[in-house]
DNA sequence: TTGAAAGCGCTAACAG
DNA sequence: CTGTTAGCGCTTTCAA
């Protein structure tokens, strides 16, 4: 690798204005030694070295990303979006780390991650509490949350970039009543969230608001465990043969996620029952497969491509304005109908139909 | 952030001797003292500076990942695959780049890296030529090819890990002619690379050396454009269409990929055809939800956790040994059989079922 | 308008 | 066994 040193003796020019040229401050050179230096870079192929660069002014154009897991679709989206973002609009590339919702290696990531002199991060993670974020926080990390409703605990100094959860649940359970669905569940992995509390309120509220009487029940499958989310459908399909086993079964489900409603679906059907002739089925995120699924499914569409760009901006904003006060920015999410939905079987369909 | 200086002071010893716990030098080191150091970097939870590291070793622990997209779930699953692997086993991070299958973006991405002290990429691509990533090898950087059969073009000090695609093409091929089927058809995006090529050489082979004629057409769909992988599913629903409409239509259909083998059965069934009643399909990649679709997809595993570490391991080796020479490794893929494939509507199941 | 020089935090001789 | 020291490549005053 070439340095600027060799950059310099090329132009015939002291390294102090090569650096120039390199941080723009054209204004101190005269238009042809700056000419003569850019070409030399050229010629030499010269990359100035990062680290050196951090070395000195501490800045690193490196935002770490914390995931559970990219294997998971939709997570494997949001950091495609992310990192696109980042790359082109900002310059900035991101380290990933996938934490397997392991509260332990979250931890550990977002050390590492300032030995390599990383200023911000934007964390998936699923753990109520940022107790271990805040560690992070106070040595100066700028940690950007997605999905978690700020409030829950001090988190001050921390960005919050969620979807409206609450809201999402209440859609959901929405269309299904509107569908005239009465017996409604709510299906997750055992284990609450935050997340998963504020989809659950939604879907509880709708329930208690509907002009006729609806029963919801919430279902905890297994936990996630280590590997984790790969099995999310493995667990959906589990909860599927479990709610069709059931007596006085309910005809119209709301999923955690759309993997888990893939999974749900396939359960439910190898259990002899049909979606949506037996069984409505709302996924959410609306993943981009779920279009493709059989039948394709209804779901809630969390804006991602808005929030990723909004993790990303937040986080180049709190790295070259360190003093920005934290913010908490929400947004809406919205129903995708599709065809995994439809009045239950015994039921006359209620005039209200959405 | 704590330096080696403060360690040092607080534990009252030099510097060099707190390099020397940093680095596992303990045998030059009084156990007390050792272990005093530790204590201090504990209590002020020092990491060391990797940039300032960099500087001075000139290496980095640090791969890079360069994949088409992580919005692909097959890409996102070897993503999550390496990264695991390469920070548990060797410690390594893992930044990343989505290339959206752009040869210029690929390129500039790989330069980047070399201006991180990055010492090795692993590039899952999709470009048969090999041309751009030589001008990084040539500076360089070590790098790790998948899924490109070597011997394409000059590739001296490139690794290859890839799957054996031509024996995919023929198993997914071969499982279909086993049940009965004799009008085949491989269906893809437009575009020739070198893994469907080498898939595609499989799927005639097979037809061509089946004991009865086989007719065995490729069918190319739209090419994937700018933020393509999402696209794929659309790209094989159209694909589902098409084929539903032909006359004279294939009855086993092989797909490039699980992703749009989804899209593909979604389009036949909209078209009115019922899989594997009319249609049988193959995937390919055997990515996580395959076995959730409906009907489950037959597909074609391809081993990616060995793969992604046999990836890692190369990428770490390179780097800790320069001089050591480039290699082949290839895998074999492996049929999985689920419920996509059946014998052909009109046709009686010849004898030789798998 | 250009150049010289002082470190940023760390490693690895080398000297004690 | 422990400490001193010379840079790694770069940015950034400060002088010339």
């Amino acid at each position: 690798m070439a340095t600027i040193q060799d950059v310099a003796r090329l132009a015939k020019v002291s390294i102090s204005s090569v650096s120039n040229v390199l941080n723009g401050r054209t204004e101190r050179l005269r238009p042809d030694t700056a000419e003569r230096i850019q070409q030399a870079i050229q010629l030499l192929g010269y990359r100035p070295n990062q680290a050196a660069r951090q070395l000195k002014t501490g800045k690193m154009p490196v935002i770490g990303l914390l995931v559970p897991s990219t294997a998971n679709p939709f997570y494997g989206q949001i950091a495609a979006a992310l990192e696109s973002y980042a790359q082109t609009r900002h310059g900035y590339r991101v380290m990933l780390c996938n934490t397997h919702r392991d509260r332990a290696l979250e931890a550990r990531m977002l050390e590492d991650l300032s030995g390599f002199g990383v200023a911000a991060a934007i964390l998936l993670s699923s753990f109520d509490d940022e107790r271990h974020v805040e560690d992070a926080v106070a040595r100066g990390l700028a940690v950007i949350s997605y999905d978690r409703a700020p409030g829950t605990a001090g988190n001050r100094g921390i960005d919050h970039v969620y979807a409206d959860n609450v809201e999402a649940g209440r859609l959901a359970a929405q269309h299904l009543i509107d569908h005239g669905h009465r017996r409604l569940a709510f299906v997750m992995p055992a284990g609450r969230t935050n997340s998963r509390d504020r989809k659950i309120q939604g879907f509880l509220r709708a329930a208690g608001q509907a002009a006729e009487p609806v029963s919801a029940q919430v279902y905890e499958g297994r936990a996630i465990t280590a590997y984790g989310d790969s099995e999310l459908a493995d667990i959906g399909y589990e909860l599927g043969q479990r709610l069709a086993a059931e007596t006085a079964a309910p005809t119209g489900v709301v999923t955690v996620n759309d993997t888990l409603a893939m999974g749900l679906m396939a359960g439910l059907r190898a259990a002899g029952k049909r979606v949506p002739e037996d069984v409505s089925v709302v996924g959410m995120d609306n993943m981009v497969l779920a279009a493709f699924t059989s039948p394709p499914l209804t779901s809630i569409a969390m804006p991602v491509e808005p929030m990723a760009q909004a993790m990303v901006d937040r986080a180049v904003l709190r790295i070259t304005e360190p003093d920005a006060p934290a913010e908490q920015l929400r947004f809406d999410p919205a129903l995708v109908p599709r065809e995994s939905v439809s009045p239950p079987p015994a039921a006359q369909p209620s005039g209200s139909r959405a």
